[in-house]
DNA sequence: GTTGGTATCGATACCGGTATCGGTATCGAC
DNA sequence: GTCGATACCGATACCGGTATCGATACCAAC
């Protein structure tokens, strides 16, 4: 036996003893081909293993069933399960998914749109609505579906799907304010290119901001937001700050990881001191300690994200310039 | 204007005036082209927003940067952490990862497989060594670096990077042993198809069965692993079977509900009872209580997937039919 | 027998790049 | 002035499919 060499349709058409037009035909819609030709091209490409080549078929039809999609990052649970609904409203749909990954780095971003672009996919799904220029421009360019996820404070390149951060901050602030919190905190590890979650903090900032209050104690890191750094943080702005009695967590890690601190410390939550995260994960739900939280549908935006693209691919750009909301819906823990 | 086209290097070639060919080479390699020429075209480029298409691309030069990743489920942190060290490993080296999602079913599996290939991918990385019949003849005729990542309990197509799960689960009950305890319990929602957790078990009831002992309380369920799952299989086996002295789960997810049930009930962990879970997550570490885990790298896993793939392509296959081994790092917690 | 419609098939031209090879220009050496 | 080497460039043939259009066969209708 000599070298193994890719099966082509060309090989399929030979066996089958038709040509190639009619192999492809067969293999497909089917439409205009004997039904024996069927049969026999079918039979012809279990039989030698014929697996196709999408490369090919891309290129030739000018259309691919690509859809990239773009996230800072997937360690994080929050945009692993935006992907998960991604994979869950493309299933079945004949598309593919292609993910890139930035870590919050403006310039892998491009590269990674760049890159995606030259796939010619039939849609794209990025993180965010605070694109630099160039990259925008990038976006716009594209003649495709672009639906910008987990935000809507902006103005989006052709479709957005998420919600605000800044109503979703001012929305905690208030809840928590309706409780009788007066002292109120923040941790955060915002890098700095966290915009959304600076979104949530000016929103917070400025509910309190009606009621003559501040966020008097805040304690922000570089790193990545983790359990470990919410503990370390949050024991850190109470030794500051003791009389504090609410703190407001960029996300439900760092809100856990001081649920822990508390739990270890002896601090009654939420009596002595109440805790607010964002995201509303699975972990919150189940910790010993009732913790408030604003529930965001990550799930659910990536199913309307991709449905986006779906629904255009079929009845054309109907939608242009739209949002799509999914506000996030808070949970005191009380 | 008219209709917007996508940008060509032919459209380059003629703004640079010269031949696509040219063009070409000046976009890449640049050898053979003259320093003027490459200025020309690198700037007809920057000027008319020359993409590149990677489909041409890689369906003329026979190769593609691709490399497929198919894993069960993106919304579990242990694979989203696999993905993150595949996307670190392979960030730089010009690849790009296409990943899959299989859903734990071994059809969506097939068909992953199956469209991956059809893409001409550099390499694959699938999870697990237990691929049914066809899946495995697909992977095998496949021409390209084939690689098993999460076990080693088998005979890989090609090479495997991950541990031995059975001897993971026999290493956890050795420890576990070793501080004294005598009365087992296991959870798990092991869907049937979970392999590896089955493989874990049966090493764990293997190293009890040496010892004359055995798991004498079980409590399962088909439904995903969630804290509150743990939870509530925690208290169920516990109403059975009071006097356990030791759970083992079948994740840390399970042992961390486990944990937070203890908590609620005011159950000594670990004096009273040891809980011990497995993969070592971000969670375990932070829990107001320690609990014993086994620390799998998954990070590194996906990275040395990905290394060995951009090895085979340098060196051309070196390593055929070897198996990288990560054992997991027992810590009791204590 | 001729005509027209339908079903079926294949030849050919692409899609947008790259590989390959041959052709020209330039230059130093003899 | 001729020659060979080197640098540079473009024509052409692919890669593996699909779109398009024309060809052929067959059958019913006139």
């Amino acid at each position: 036996m000599v070298v193994k060499k890719r099966v082509t349709l060309k090989d399929v058409a030979t066996v089958a003893g038709v040509s190639k037009m009619t192999a492809s035909r067969a293999l497909r819609g089917a439409s205009d081909v004997s039904k024996s030709n069927v049969d026999k091209v079918r039979q012809a490409a279990k039989d030698i293993g014929y697996i196709g080549n999408h490369l090919a078929l891309s290129l030739s039809s000018q259309r691919s069933n690509l859809i990239g999609v773009i996230v800072p990052s997937v360690a994080n649970i929050v945009f692993a399960e935006v992907l998960a609904g991604i994979a869950e409203a493309i299933e079945n749909s004949g598309m593919q998914p292609v993910f890139g990954v930035t870590d919050y780095d403006a310039t892998k971003e491009y590269d990674a749109v760049r890159n995606m672009l030259s796939w010619n996919p039939a849609g794209l799904i990025v993180t965010g609505l605070d694109q630099p220029e160039d990259t925008r421009r990038l976006l716009l360019n594209a003649d495709i579906p672009i639906v910008q996820i987990m935000d809507t404070d902006g103005d989006p390149v052709d479709v957005c799907v998420g919600f605000s951060h800044v109503r979703a901050g001012e929305a905690m602030a208030e809840a928590l304010l309706a409780t009788g919190r007066k002292r109120f905190g923040y941790v955060g590890c915002g890098l700095v290119q966290d915009t959304r979650a600076n979104k949530r903090l000016g929103g917070f900032k400025r509910a309190l901001a009606k009621r003559k209050l501040g966020v008097i104690g805040i304690e922000t890191s570089e790193e990545h937001s983790t359990l470990a750094a919410g503990r370390r943080l949050t024991a850190q702005v109470l030794k500051k700050i003791p009389e504090l009695d609410c703190i407001y967590y960029s996300n439900d890690d760092l809100a856990a990881g001081g649920a822990f601190h508390c739990i270890s410390e002896g601090i009654a939550v939420p009596e002595q001191l109440m805790l607010a995260g964002f995201n509303g994960l699975d972990l919150v739900k189940s910790l010993p300690v009732r913790i408030a939280t604003s529930l965001t549908s990550r799930r659910d935006i990536g199913i309307e994200a991709v449905n986006v693209i779906l629904r255009r691919q079929r009845e054309g750009s109907d939608t242009k310039n739209r949002c799509f909301d999914h506000p996030p819906h808070i949970d005191l823990g009380l």
